[in-house]
DNA sequence: CGTGGCGGTGAATCCCTGT
DNA sequence: AACAGGGATTCACCGCCAC
């Protein structure tokens, strides 16, 4: 039996959605609360909502070759105190869940900056946190001046209506997509860039829009080919582009003219994908982990206090409790230290390090083997 | 009027220091706040706390109107539950708040069930989130019944006492300990377990002990050798075990006796880093004193007329006697003609400005580095 | 045709001290 | 307290162009 047969033949359609049909597969152009009113009680499987971020940043920042960050500077992030951002994310949040089914569930994106007062306000409204999901970026912008540490990941929720309600999660599909291990709580995908990276003029359209990436796990995971799927804050339609390709149907609330327009060309552009595609779009890049030097010191593998030398002898260096090493009065990392005593361009401190061992001197790389193999599945 | 007279004129010292000595490198045996209410305002450097987040709270509960809660035998639903967890959170935030000192940071750690409500108390207190970081646990339980993702994260929020706040980050250590790259907000370790996980009669003596490479990196980045750190909700005593390591005092409060004793044996074991360890740390973070470049000119280590370029030898300029540099009709230090001439907001002449030396072009900071090196101890 | 250098850029709460 | 000025500060990826 088919999905549409099954939906035909139970009357359910008419008791969850009212006779006023659903403006299916379309733009709605108007202010996100009051879109939302206009639309029917529990009538939407799932929303994927990525308000504003209210960033309250301050002045211009300059990268260090002098060039400027192209910030987040639009009215539409602007609010006067948290007091203002909390009312509205309260206000947006009862509609999403008049209008989500009882088996429905929501996700939400945001930053530090927010996501800690939108998470209040999901567990005040009655929905029920299922997982809090990490999206690691794989290619962060910098800190560029070393105030902080880089803020490489958003963080998403994602929440079903009630405790005991019921919720879609497709675990075989996300077993499958993660090479048979069950999928974790942080995902790892680029930056939205390159072609995928809507332009104007060679300027961008939208200052963040997601990388379909990311919304098709989420849709994979938390969806159902032919589920209605309401983005109230549309941008320039990633939703829509991925609901149409993953089949199924979507809404998109915007305000911004300009921004609906791009959506609007991109979604008619989107063709639909088969099953077959997805795997290679969510390809697991499988990258060896990278393991820093101080990581070894952190958990143990090398004490702090531990004399290094070099194959011949030549030079010993002293480790620090911070992962740099001493020697002579040049500190740093393994690598630095060891390309300045050599007075050369680069060192690989890996190979170049060794530490006495039972049977004489090894690299400091059996050390990274020993603790990659401890700590790796 | 000379720095000495300066701080000899306030009467600074008795203000922020009071005449009770701090407790330091003990467990106070109490409830959280009331332990935090007996120590001093604008005493403590840092303050590492693992809140409790399931609802089992006992004493430390109290309803929003101040009547307490008894957690076993009240039913109160979700709402009353929350709106409780907030009191408390906000009435112990408000004591470690009190006994920061301004220049102080706290770091909290939890999971989706806590950590939004947290964080929104955080920046409601008034203190000022400097990075979110997610701990990405390498071996986490997976989720058996395959419901939902694998939980594989907590996060951690780090917090200044405002948004003007000074801090301490200590960038160059984190670089360094990652292999020269700047620290990212998403750190992985393996979870508690094997020889560091405290035992007693076969069972765990506390559910949720922290690793200490997770402390570890939280004490290098922000906070220095002999720093006072607080731990609220010390259960066995990680905080206290990587502080006596790290050459930091500690300050730790629980309220079992059972955690209490596990946790002092585990420290009294602990053994502190040498000294010369804690000082090639500290040198590692120290800023070397900051040297003019007409010192360079003085000490004749660049004549007086030598011609600096950049490295594509688009510009040239002339060294001053009076550590001026003159480029085309400008005229002034090596930023500000750096600057000007690239029509850029800022620029450092130290890396910016090249002369001419064997094997081709050198920044003029390899000079400040052999100056330094040549009048330092 | 491959490769390497160079320029551009991304949801960013991004300095400190002395006058 | 506002202002001026010294000087410290970046990672991964993409596209273009030269060779």
């Amino acid at each position: 039996m088919g999905v549409l047969e099954k939906v035909a033949a139970k009357p359910r359609v008419a008791k969850e959605a009212p006779s006023a049909p659903l403006p299916l597969d379309t733009i709605l152009q108007d202010d996100c609360i009051a879109a939302m009113k206009s639309l029917p009680a529990k009538s939407i499987d799932m929303i994927f909502a990525d308000p504003p971020y209210n960033l309250q940043l301050g002045g211009d920042l300059n990268r260090p070759d002098g060039s400027q960050v192209d910030a987040v500077n639009d009215a539409w992030d602007k609010f006067d105190s948290f007091a203002a951002y909390d009312a509205f994310t309260k206000a947006w949040l009862a509609e999403a869940r008049r209008i989500l089914k009882d088996n429905g569930s929501i996700w939400v994106i945001g930053s530090y900056h927010n996501i800690f007062r939108v998470g209040t306000a999901i567990q005040d409204s009655g929905f029920w946190i299922l997982n809090d999901i990490v999206w690691r970026k794989a290619n962060p912008m910098p800190n560029f001046r070393g105030t902080r540490f880089t803020n490489a990941h958003e963080t998403l929720i994602w929440a079903s209506m009630g405790e005991k309600a019921k919720y879609t999660f497709n675990y075989r599909s996300m077993k499958t997509l993660n090479d048979e291990l069950q999928m974790r709580s942080d995902w790892e995908f680029p930056i939205c860039g390159g072609p995928e990276r809507l332009k104007k003029d060679g300027h961008k359209v939208h200052p963040t829009q997601k990388p379909e990436a990311l919304l098709y796990r989420v849709m994979l995971a938390a969806s159902k080919p032919g589920d209605v799927i309401l983005d109230p804050f549309f941008g320039t339609g990633t939703t829509g582009a991925v609901a149409k390709r993953l089949g199924r149907r979507w809404i998109g609330i915007e305000r911004e003219g300009n921004y609906i327009e791009a959506a609007q060309e991109r979604i008619d552009a989107a063709l639909p994908l088969d099953e077959s595609q997805l795997k290679t779009m969510q390809a697991n890049t499988k990258k060896p982990p990278r393991v820093a030097f101080g990581q070894l010191v952190e958990n143990g593998y090398l004490a702090p206090g531990t004399v290094l030398t070099d194959t011949k002898r030549r030079w010993q260096a002293v480790v620090g409790a911070d992962g740099s090493l001493t020697c002579d009065a040049v500190s740093g990392s393994i690598h630095k230290v060891g390309s300045t005593i050599q007075n050369a361009p680069s060192c690989n401190g890996w190979t170049f390090w060794h530490y006495e061992a039972e049977g004489g001197l090894k690299p400091i790389d059996a050390l990274r083997q020993t603790y990659l193999l401890a700590t790796q599945p």
